[in-house]
DNA sequence: GTGAAAGCGCTAACAA
DNA sequence: TTGTTAGCGCTTTCAC
């Protein structure tokens, strides 16, 4: 039973309790280096007789270790910090790192500020960082000595290893299934255009619509639904004949369907309607979204484990994204 | 221009550099203390030429605050911890205690164990909790010495502070804007029995309609859309006569409307449906969703601030919530 | 196999 | 006003 002390315990108690010196009572409980199986079982019965938990604080500060893992998110605006995707990033970071009694940041870098690296590179309690929505411009400002302990969930570089989801794939199978079904004049509403990890679906969607000698429609999104739903109007003004839409992400899709039902279009009867991610609400909606998965919190649990592990990660992870067909298209 | 030393400087450098002793320097960049105008520019010189960062591990080792923030979250499965609402959360919290050199951590708190909260009372790197989901139960084993330092998204107690919304008046706006469009068959899906910060919607339901001489249609949920889905099957075939549907949140009700369109029912025609929480897809949906706003984020952000000041916080803080009207009811 | 001692980077008395 | 001195809790050589 622990009589939860008015001050928690430290290594010290544990040592005296025990009956042997802090640094054996170090050694056992960090699981590096000897001790005789006596002392081994002196020191466990002392633990947790007194609740001892270890203070990642101290422990990181003689390891040079760090308890922070920093998840960056560069965007125009504060706002950024409130995406759900940014959320679901920290959120799945967040359980990981616990464990190691490491914390989880989130930070803002500033467009157009290669410098704004160079604050986590100071901060010896940073223990890596994820970099979420990457440029090929930031990626080259990575300082030297923040390599090895940064990631990127999006484009990667030489240096930055890259964690994301196969989202050509994805694409591909989603725009082969939108053709399949009969669909000829397909338009793309896009992510913002300096965002590269976005340009991926874009460059497939080009290649795809060459081949099949088809049109290219391309209208510039930001992600949001708001957006998608003034695209679908556009869309319909700009090119009449038009029989699918396909949005870089869900919440696109959802504003395209919107827009198009104010317009008096049927999804998919008039046009037919596809996103990407896949989220939670995409099967609950009229009709159900057809969409491709994006196993996010996996990536950045994936993302998060490489930093923690401190081990040189693959240059580039890709997850797999299947077509998830349901009734919009 | 910061030559990015290869090891981060240290306090050590910068007073080196400034031409003072350690404690001047710490005294003017903590801001704490006493230093001559002379010192102080040298200083901030030395600093921004060095590129020093404090280290948030090392201050709090000295000074006994902690380097985490932990959201804890009291559920059945590690499932909780993926949920949308609870990333929002962390996000919020990460996004405050960043500046402060917090990291925040994510913690399932395991259904039927009191003493799970034992493991974050004897953490010195711990510098405070959030609750969420909390039950009563579980507030009254918060160790003595955690006091001070955990505050409830939710209900609270005496020696806990709690934030949330205040959802008692905003589900009585929801249901007296059923009321006043003639609907008198309402009948609520509400959330997990066990969660009291749940109760209240459902209390001010029952008194509502006990006023209103209505009858009292009760089924169960648990904040989820498949639920809303199956729950909106059982309404119509155990109350065939029913004409609204309050949901306990956003998700539900969009579920609810899933089922009721399942069931070639038409909303708000033949059944108005209501949700709360406002999430931002609410709007999109057809028809587009009425609730009540939930402001998820500005909670936990006075949560973490509470705890990052340290102050006592005031027993309750109730953030108001206003009735969204849109389509569906 | 174990303990003594040195320090990780920082703050906070206490003197000067 | 400033510097000196002690640690915060922990890991880690290095002798024993």
């Amino acid at each position: 039973m622990t009589t939860a002390a008015h001050r928690p315990a430290t290594l010290e108690d544990v040592a005296r309790v025990a009956g042997v010196s802090r640094s054996t009572a170090s050694r056992v409980i960090a699981g590096t280096g000897f001790a005789s199986p006596a002392a081994r079982k002196q020191v466990t019965a002392a633990v947790d007789q007194l609740g001892y938990v270890p203070n990642p604080a101290a422990r990181a500060l003689v390891r040079g270790g760090g308890v922070r893992l920093v998840v960056a998110v560069l965007g125009t605006s504060a706002a950024v910090l409130d995406d759900p995707y940014v959320h679901q990033v920290v959120g799945a970071a967040a359980r990981v790192c616990t464990p190691a009694g490491v914390g989880v940041a989130l930070y803002r870098l500033p467009f157009g500020d290669p410098r704004s690296l160079d604050q986590l590179d100071g901060d010896r309690s940073v223990c890596g960082v994820i970099l979420v929505n990457t440029t090929e411009h930031l990626l080259a400002a990575v300082p030297r000595s923040l390599r090895g302990r940064v990631v990127s969930i999006g484009v990667g570089s030489a240096t930055v290893p890259s964690f994301d989801v196969d989202n050509a794939a994805g694409s591909e199978e989603v725009l082969r299934h939108l053709y399949a079904s009969g669909r000829r004049r397909i338009a793309m509403v896009t992510g913002p255009r300096w965002l590269p990890c976005a340009q991926r679906p874009v460059q497939t969607y080009r290649r795809l619509m060459a081949e099949a000698g088809l049109p290219e429609r391309i209208l510039p999104g930001d992600f949001r639904a708001a957006r998608g739903r003034t695209a679908a109007g556009e869309a319909l003004r700009r090119w009449p004949d038009i029989d699918a839409i396909y949005a870089i992400s869900d919440d696109t899709a959802l504003g395209v369907i919107a827009g198009l039902r104010d317009a008096g279009a049927r999804v998919p009867g008039d046009v037919a309607v596809a996103g990407f991610d896949d989220i939670p609400l995409a099967g609950m909606t009229a009709p159900a979204l057809t969409t491709a998965s994006h196993p996010v919190g996996r990536i950045a649990v994936a993302a998060a484990t490489a930093l923690l592990d401190g081990r040189p990660a693959a240059p580039v992870t890709l997850f797999p994204s299947a077509l998830v067909a349901r009734a919009s298209a």
